[in-house]
RNA sequence: GGAGGGGUUCCCGAGCGGCCAAAGGGAGCAGACUGUAAAUCUGCCGGCAAUUGCCUACGGAGGUUCGAUUCCUCCCCCCUCCA
């Protein structure tokens, strides 16, 4: 079968790597630089995904490893694939399971072969693999599907960096062999790695281009090393990435992180912060942060954000939104995601837009000029 | 009228001679969160002074004791059961 997925570029910055894109699959066209909602188990915890179609959402994430143990990848084969499961017709790219190599370490057992879970559910222990982790994907019909890759901590040291990228690589192969034998309208995405070494950055990211995967990652990063780091990183990675392909940056992030991340040629971004802080509490807007249930709200009228045009914004002040948290009301956490999301991909859409126009250094200045503005008036810098 | 149980810091609720400014919850306040084991987690939570310190507090008033939230007496409230 022709596999549909496709990526061009549409425009591009003349004073950075920044670039606006199009990427193409089976379940619809998403315009880049993008950023996606997580739904790790199937679901962008808090909202519907009614919502997210009017939030403008155009792709999710979901989670290989989670919806393996839970339901089981086959039970959602057989009710038709995640996307009928979940009920979102849009695209879908599922992480592979080499995140929770990091987040749940614990948990778990590594050989050359793949990695033994303990399952956080019920204990039960799992063998993974590469091979394994394409199957799953596979089966659970999501249009773009990530390499099992080994995901190490911050900070790591050098030789522990270099045998695990090694073991990233080796895995990526094998995953890549996995997927050409599968007959599906499926994209596969290499992983990066290299932890904070610049030199193994670049090395890393060779070896997966060398590879030639439809879409490129750097992974590993985000891990509590200071921006400059992660910004020193991405830069490297992407000198060895081929620059035709669209580069997602994983995992990754703040707005700023997002916003620097795009100048230096990242098409894809997925966070959890954007939900997961909503519900904690915290709105991100274009004036920075705003921990909403903090006691100075508590007759505030205005809302989040006066020039934020989201669902929330339009019709609920800041005191009726810290009422809803102060009394646990599933509703603040709709409210609150919903707010999150629509600054996320407003973000990504202004800078689109500004590349399309080529205006993106104004762009640019003017996001961290709002930040400074918002700091003089209470919010927190982001 | 009789029998029993109880009144503790904003609330609930342990403590029942010194280790008690008083367990544990809750509420309140603040912070964290980056390919989600997260509607989670952490800290503060009588006042003042701020290295051990002082003051105010365990229904009220007395008393016993070196020392009482803890023991005794009386009083005031509350609850349950029996008349």
């Amino acid at each position: 079968m022709t596999r549909s997925f496709k990526f061009a570029i549409e425009a591009r910055d003349p004073h950075s790597s920044a670039r606006a894109g199009a990427l193409t699959t089976g379940h619809g066209v998403i315009p880049t630089p993008i950023f996606m909602p997580v739904g790790t188990r199937g679901t962008v915890k808090a909202v519907a995904p009614d919502d997210l179609v009017s939030l403008g959402a155009r792709i999710v994430l979901a989670n290989t490893y989670h919806l393996m143990l839970r339901p089981g990848e086959e039970l959602v084969a057989r009710l038709g694939g995640l996307h009928r499961f979940m009920g979102w017709p849009g695209p879908i790219l599922t992480d592979s399971g080499g995140f929770q190599v990091f987040s749940l370490s614990k948990l778990r057992k590594m050989t050359e072969d793949g990695v033994t879970f303990q399952s956080p559910y019920d204990g039960a222990r799992t063998f993974f693999s590469p091979e394994r982790s394409v199957e799953v994907q596979t089966a659970l019909g999501v249009d773009i599907m990530m390499c099992l890759d080994e995901c190490t901590g911050y900070p790591s040291a050098r030789e522990e960096a270099e045998k695990s990228m090694a073991l990233t690589r080796r895995w990526a192969k094998r995953c890549r062999e996995a997927w050409s034998r599968s007959d599906t309208d499926q994209a596969l995405f290499g992983i990066s790695q290299g932890s904070f070494y610049p030199d193994l950055r670049r090395r890393s990211a060779e070896e997966i281009t060398e590879l030639d995967f439809p879409g490129q990652a750097v992974g590993g990063l985000a891990l509590g090393e200071p921006l400059e780091d992660r910004l020193e990183a991405l830069e490297a990675a992407r000198e060895g990435l081929n620059p035709d392909k669209p580069m997602y940056l994983m995992g990754v992030g703040t707005p700023v992180d997002i916003i620097e991340g795009i100048r230096r040629g990242a098409d894809m971004f997925d966070c959890v912060l954007p939900t997961r802080n909503a519900r904690n509490g915290q709105l991100f807007t274009r004036l920075g942060r705003l921990v909403i249930k903090n006691a100075r709200f508590r007759e505030d009228e205005r809302p989040p954000d006066e020039r934020c045009g989201c669902y929330t914004c339009r019709t609920f002040s800041r005191a009726y939104l810290r009422h809803l948290f102060q009394n646990d009301e599933p509703l603040a956490m709709r409210l609150a995601s919903v707010h999150n999301l629509h600054y996320y991909l407003d973000l990504v859409g202004g800078a689109r837009e500004a590349l399309l126009n080529g205006t993106f250094s104004g762009y640019y200045t003017e996001f961290y000029e709002d930040l400074d503005r918002g700091r003089e008036d209470g919010f927190t810098r982001a």
